[in-house]
RNA sequence: GGAGAAAUGGCAGAGUGGUUGAAUGCACCAGUCUUGAAAACUGGCAGGCGUGAUAAGCGUCUCGGGGGUUCGAAUCCCCCUUUCUCCGCCA
């Protein structure tokens, strides 16, 4: 949610006007600017409607005053009901204006994005994203890799098949070595984040309210993309930013608790509506997934700061693992709605010949805080401020999983376990 | 799922129609006192919106949420949510 006192201020001397600079950012998202004017209208009218509701009110309270005097001195206070009643009546029409013009304004603005960091490059599509840093080096094997879902299913350890009978499309079993393998990395991930305690680990919810999902910004626009639980007002989180960074929905922080940092496993639901015929085969894009999110809570002059670590905290674990990796810093329009920088990892398959997408690292600035009321306050402030959320997979458990069958791959179908990873195998470096 | 009770500031807890954003206590912050600390004393201590200079000040709203009655609601009425107790069910 943009800030409005902000959005109708003047330009300070000289500069571009706030309101310019956000028009600027949601062309090049591809939105239409012209919703600016639109709220800028609504706002400016709610601000009316606002101090003439405030002065009838007043002149009300300062009469009722009037009434209790006459009471306490025992005199008859009817003749000033009479015009009281029509002022009274009078408050509640314009009342009932403003949350008319309230409602208006509010529905423009829940549905406009972020404005973009100037970070962010301006580009037309996912390849457009610009490329940060290349890490790491590519396994060199002398045979032909295979693609996870053909090994998976060759040597026992996926089941799509039977997924698709017991469940539906987008689903799939894991089996003995593979299963156990998932679980390892899960437990790599939380007890890496959560070493000198950078990170304080949540287990949290999997079903969310509608409330929460506007905080973090899945609401109201991308409905389609959430599972809905049917005659209520519950949904599967699409990730665990959802109840993480919700935690502190409607909470004042105090400054010195800052940053904030939270840690948590959970799986993950998305219907991938509008995604058809898009990675159809294996694990890559399935309806029910795992990850652990890191979100961060901090001083909004720290986010970029953090921002970095954030994303040196995910690149830590494929490091760990000896994965290759590139980040990219996504571009105008593939960045998401919530976000104003975002850096996506992306880990190199062998089987696939590409790197694809691991993590996704955001800066949302004040966004998500101001939609969920997240603020801060310490000794030396008046008034609470707006934090600045951040968050990014660290990182996407399947995903991991696909780099780990296709980067450590031997010619006969075995699978190597990454050091890292050995003593949550129970030792075994080979499954 | 059934029956009952409750929801007030960071916490505890007054307040049942008239200047109550709300007594009192605790916690917290600042000061006095003290070599220092404690104690005692003094003062401060919620947010939103509008106006204003994104100040001070002023206005207005907020006693779980929403609606209603009234000139006026923390207080009366209706709906919802949450919590607690008992019963049922259940891992």
């Amino acid at each position: 949610m943009i800030d409005l006192k902000k959005l109708s201020h003047p330009p300070d001397d000289g500069s571009v006007a706030f309101s310019d600079q956000y028009k600027k950012s949601i062309q090049n998202r591809g939105g239409d600017p012209a919703v600016v004017d639109q709220i800028l209208e609504l706002n400016s009218k709610r601000k009316k409607l606002n101090f003439s509701i405030d002065d009838s009110k007043f002149k009300l309270k300062s009469a009722n005053q009037k009434i209790v005097t006459l009471k306490k001195a025992g005199k008859d206070a009817s003749p000033l009901l009479t015009e009281l009643k029509a002022q009274s009546r009078e408050i509640k029409s314009l009342e009932a204006e403003l949350a008319q013009v309230e409602q208006e304004l509010n529905t423009q603005v829940h549905s406009t994005p972020n404005m973009l960091s100037e970070d962010t490059p301006f580009g037309e599509s996912e390849d457009d994203n610009v490329l940060y840093k290349t890490v790491g080096e590519r396994p060199q094997p002398k045979f032909k890799v295979k693609e996870h879902w053909e090994l998976g299913e060759e040597r026992g350890l996926i089941d799509f098949a039977r997924a698709g009978e017991v469940t539906g499309s987008r689903f799939a079993f894991l089996k003995g070595d593979l299963a156990r393998l998932e679980r390892a990395l899960i437990q790599f991930f939380l007890d890496f984040h959560t070493k000198d305690n950078k990170y304080t680990e949540i287990l949290a919810p999997y079903i969310v309210n509608s409330k929460s999902l506007f905080g973090t910004g899945q609401l109201p626009k991308f409905s389609e993309d959430l599972f809905k639980l049917e005659n209520t007002d519950y949904f599967l989180i699409p990730t665990a930013e959802v109840p993480l960074t919700n935690y502190y929905s409607d909470t004042i922080l105090k400054g010195a608790d800052l940053p904030v940092c939270l840690t948590g496993f959970t799986p993950c639901f998305r219907s991938e509506a509008g995604s058809y015929g898009k990675d159809t085969k294996g694990l890559i894009r399935q309806h029910q997934f795992h990850k652990v999110e890191l979100v961060k809570f901090c001083h909004p002059d720290d986010s970029e700061a953090e921002h970095e670590k954030l994303l040196s905290d995910a690149e830590g674990l494929l490091q760990a693992l000896e994965l290759s990796y590139e980040v990219r810093t996504l571009c105008s329009k593939d960045i998401s709605f919530s976000a104003a920088k975002c850096y996506d990892i992306n880990v190199w398959l062998p089987g696939q010949n590409q790197f694809r997408e691991i993590s996704s690292c955001s800066n949302f600035l004040d966004f998500q805080a101001r939609r969920a009321n997240i603020r801060f306050k310490d000794e030396s402030m008046k008034k609470p401020q707006f934090v600045h959320t951040l968050n990014g997979s660290g990182l996407a458990v399947g995903r991991t999983l696909i780099a780990i069958m296709e980067n450590y791959q031997n010619a006969d179908g075995s699978i190597r376990i990454p050091s890292a990873l050995k003593k949550y195998m129970n030792n075994k470096d080979i499954i």
